[in-house]
DNA sequence: TGTACATCAGTGAACGCGCGTTCACTGATGTAC
DNA sequence: TGTACATCAGTGAACGCGCGTTCACTGATGTAC
């Protein structure tokens, strides 16, 4: 039977779906929430009709998807790089939670949509290996290498798992609420943040 | 000059504002954001039509507005009424964070709009009155009670302020993370804050 | 007490808009021979 | 090398929809005399 060739895909000039999600994530950027995300604005920042999106996307729920999903790959890396130089486990967990404050800070709208938007949330139960649940798995296991590296000092009976949502829980607090709440005077959350390691046992000063 | 005598309001089965933001609360409770608030669906869980709305408020804004502080009031007076009956500070407090989560579960919608929502959240120096702000008060107070009540124990450097901070992040995050990511198994709730409380410094038990 | 009238909450139709999506098309590009 | 053709990313027009908002109206109700 006849061998079909595959076409290579045409000019660099053509778009690629590549360049869709970064317009994407451009249009959410300069938003206040999700809303924002429209077909037609993705479009115009990608500087496009909107129709011609249909060609690398099904429908705006895919294309929606696919930049959460670019989104969680460059916040998980965004941690990942902060800890490179970390001295030890305490300061390694110390750098990723103020690279965790950076991320919300910096990229403050979608911060709220990767963690506050119900709609666009982990299902229970499937998709575990989604970006965002490989991040969590890497910060569960950066608060486990603080409790057995101090367990000489600390009771080795804290849980990392329950220690390790609490910080997190901390985190997001300390991430969302100086943005949804600035009508209240903020002290500097990266001071904050090194309270609360020392108050769970996450930090080297803590006896 | 002619006195001008003002009409009584019509009899009772002329629509209220009052009814207007209880159904406004219905509609956002019956779904997953602030996206559901339309004047249209508000009209029709009222049973009226679209344009009655405009006889009570002036336009969607207004009537946004008048629900998020009606709900605002509803959190405060939630947590307000829990800490009755607590035998002291630490018992108030921790009376005071569990109605704070249980309001989150209960209520997931209107707990992220008013939490989450940056375009509803409170303007940087104004009105500070606000429902809202009122309730941030009162925790600040409840922490700065276990402070004090304690300071027996407690090295009595800790800043309330910041303190209260750090333990709203904590509840916040508690509050959100597992509706927003229901695929992680979470322990109860009430169990994290009580850690976080005795981590903190604000709980009974704490040497 | 009776009647004409002022008041006004709610109605029904309509507007202009932005949305997601579809459809037939165009025109540049790579391929077959 | 030259030409006819297949491919396909992107276009322009259009659709049906729900939105916020407006407008003239209706009809029940309370008031003035």
């Amino acid at each position: 039977m006849a061998q079909q060739r595959r076409r290579l895909p045409r000019g660099l000039g053509g778009l690629l779906r590549h360049e869709i999600v970064a317009a994407a994530e451009r249009v959410v950027a300069g938003t206040e929430d999700s809303r924002g995300l429209t077909i037609r604005a993705v479009a115009a920042e990608a500087g496009v009709t909107a129709p011609s999106i249909y060609r690398h996307f099904a429908d705006k729920r895919t294309l929606a998807q696919a930049v959460i999903d670019s989104r969680f790959e460059h916040f998980g890396a965004a941690l990942s790089d902060a800890v490179v130089g970390g001295v030890d486990p305490f300061d390694r967990l110390r750098r990723r939670c103020h690279a965790y404050l950076t991320y919300a800070r910096e990229q403050s709208t979608w911060y709220r949509v990767l963690f506050s938007d119900v709609s666009m949330g982990w299902e229970p139960g499937v998709d575990l290996s989604r970006p965002g649940f490989a991040t969590f798995n890497e910060h569960v296991e950066a608060v486990r290498s603080c409790l057995e590296w101090g367990s000489a000092q600390i009771a080795d009976s804290a849980d990392p798992f329950r220690v390790a949502l609490l910080l997190w829980a901390g985190l997001h607090g300390l991430a969302e609420l100086p943005v949804t709440k600035p009508g209240i005077s903020w002290p500097p959350v990266e001071e904050l943040v090194d309270d609360l390691l020392a108050a769970l046992g996450l930090a080297a000063g803590v006896s």
